[in-house]
DNA sequence: TTATAATATGAATAAAATTCATAATTCTTG
DNA sequence: CAAGAATTATGAATTTTATTCATATTATAA
């Protein structure tokens, strides 16, 4: 007989131990007094130790065996901690989400949201993940992400698409540029300016997305940075100007500083998609995330019109 | 299917991390690919959470797999541990050996083999059970002791009794107790004395069962010491007489204070034994032990007949 | 896209655990 | 100390579970 120490074997001695004898501890086990005897005895054969002393009725530990059952109080709720980890995984209590954002503004709009969710779903695993602008959708596909926020929706296997919110582009410089005149702003109104942007793809910005690739043009020089804050900055000192969704600039629409211009006469908008896997669709925390996401959109929005 | 988490889906678990692949390591856990893909299948229907991502070749373990893996790294060292230790008891080199002693005075010279034997298996588990003088026997059958130092030998199933070695049983009092002229000591000696004795049962004293109780004579008074220094001190300074066996005696023979007679013309002569569950005598520390008592009395034997 | 490496699957087989019936212990009590 | 009660052990039959073999499916790289 070959057999090894087992989960059941651990579980066996600490009833036989606590219930003080082989045949109650099958009752708590909900088996036969002969399997367990069986069983300890195939232990015992394994391990070619005596746990049990058989000249005591009921039997009891030999000190091999009480350090066995040593073993067992240590390990037993290590896997009754694990089996209960798991299920709120099934349930859905917990679980991982795992983001990256295609469109870099977005953390203006995600942290709040993700506030929000922090405190309904304290078992949820977040984290953002950095540096995967460009190639989100494949690692969602790869499962090292579960939701990608984006712009572009593409018809891929598995994945789904879920519409959160429409913003518009709009172009923004200080109030004391010349452009600032205009009733809106076209393609080539961008070939003298300097132009600032996050440090990601052409591509992946709507100003060239949209605007400036399709009427190839060029802008005179383009500056980068990577936080919203230090851009607005920049444009405000009228180092550049740039383009950004509505709804950053919903707080300071007021401000005097900045000029705030629709992008050609009807504007540019766009859809805001949260990407995932499609059977994530199910697990309650990714769809209240989706709703809580639609709540927040609702909210900037109001916060635009009332403008 | 039932099933439970097993300690096989466990190294199989870390096995498929470390190979970095299914079919990989099924080498290491000497099995087939087929084997390990049932069992991860039947695990992940268990617990109800999928444990590797698929859409990878090879597979990777998805978050909830590498919390297994966490868990599996913690428990395989425990049981891989714990066997070792259990082979060290199979093949002897650890063990119980849980003493009584029904002749209370062996501590004297037990004490300095238990030093030396202690170095030399240092696994092992060594213990002197106190209170235990009275049933000692019955307590090494039902193996609460491994080891009862006893004078008298039984015949008793499953039990066996080596000899360690013979000693006297020796009158001691002080040099100016009138007893002291005498050539040797006689049962009716006692009648007059205080006789000093180990608080146990008279049964257990050699005075009482190979003197006094066959001649039925009732010392004058008794008084009772736990330590064999303390009778001595008592003895030294005239509060009584006592009976101790000779080894005892031996480092201060050539004390002036001390008178020491043998009992009867002819003394008193025993025998002290190791009693041991027969099955123990198998064990090589066991034998060891019994080794050593046997030098230690030889030694002892030799500082005696050098005076 | 095709070839290749990796994994999954279903049915058959092998292995192992459990049960049932009963024997053999140890314990208890008169 | 014997007899009955309670507890554990055992062997064979049965059921459950794991593994194998052959092959299908899926993913990756060329």
């Amino acid at each position: 007989m070959k057999m090894h120490i087992e989960f059941r074997h651990l579980r066996t001695i600490r009833a036989i131990h606590e219930a003080g004898g082989v045949a109650r501890a099958a009752n708590l086990l909900n088996t036969t007094q002969s399997a367990l005897s069986h069983q300890i005895k195939g232990l015992e054969e394994q391990t070619g130790v005596e746990l049990f002393i058989r000249k005591s009725k009921p039997i009891r530990l030999s000190s091999a065996g009480q350090r066995l059952l040593k073993l067992a109080n240590k390990i037993l709720p290590e896997i009754d901690a694990l089996q209960s980890e798991f299920e709120d995984l099934r349930s859905g209590k917990s679980g991982r989400l795992h983001i990256a954002i295609e469109c870099h503004a977005c953390f203006e709009w995600l942290f709040p949201v993700l506030e929000k969710f922090r405190q309904k779903w304290p078992d949820v695993d977040i984290d953002i993940k950095p540096g995967l602008a460009f190639d989100a959708l494949p690692a969602l596909q790869k499962e090292n992400v579960d939701l990608v926020i984006s712009s572009d929706p593409e018809e891929l296997p598995g994945i789904t698409f879920t519409h959160l919110f429409d913003y518009k582009s709009v172009f923004i410089s200080s109030a004391k540029h010349p452009l600032s005149k205009k009733k809106w702003i076209e393609a080539s109104d961008f070939a003298k300016e300097t132009l600032i942007t996050y440090p990601v793809e052409r591509s992946r910005l709507d100003v060239f997305s949209q605007l400036l690739i399709p009427n190839k043009v060029e802008p005179a020089q383009i500056r980068q940075a990577d936080l919203t804050s230090i851009i607005l900055l920049l444009v405000a000192s009228d180092r550049g100007v740039t383009v950004l969704p509505d709804w950053v600039v919903a707080e300071f629409r007021n401000n005097s500083e900045y000029a705030i211009k629709p992008l050609n006469k009807k504007g540019i908008e766009r859809g805001l998609f949260a990407a995932t896997r499609t059977d994530c669709l199910n697990k309650p925390f990714m769809r209240n995330l989706i709703d809580l996401a639609g709540q927040e959109a609702g909210r900037l929005q109001k916060s635009l019109d009332s403008l």
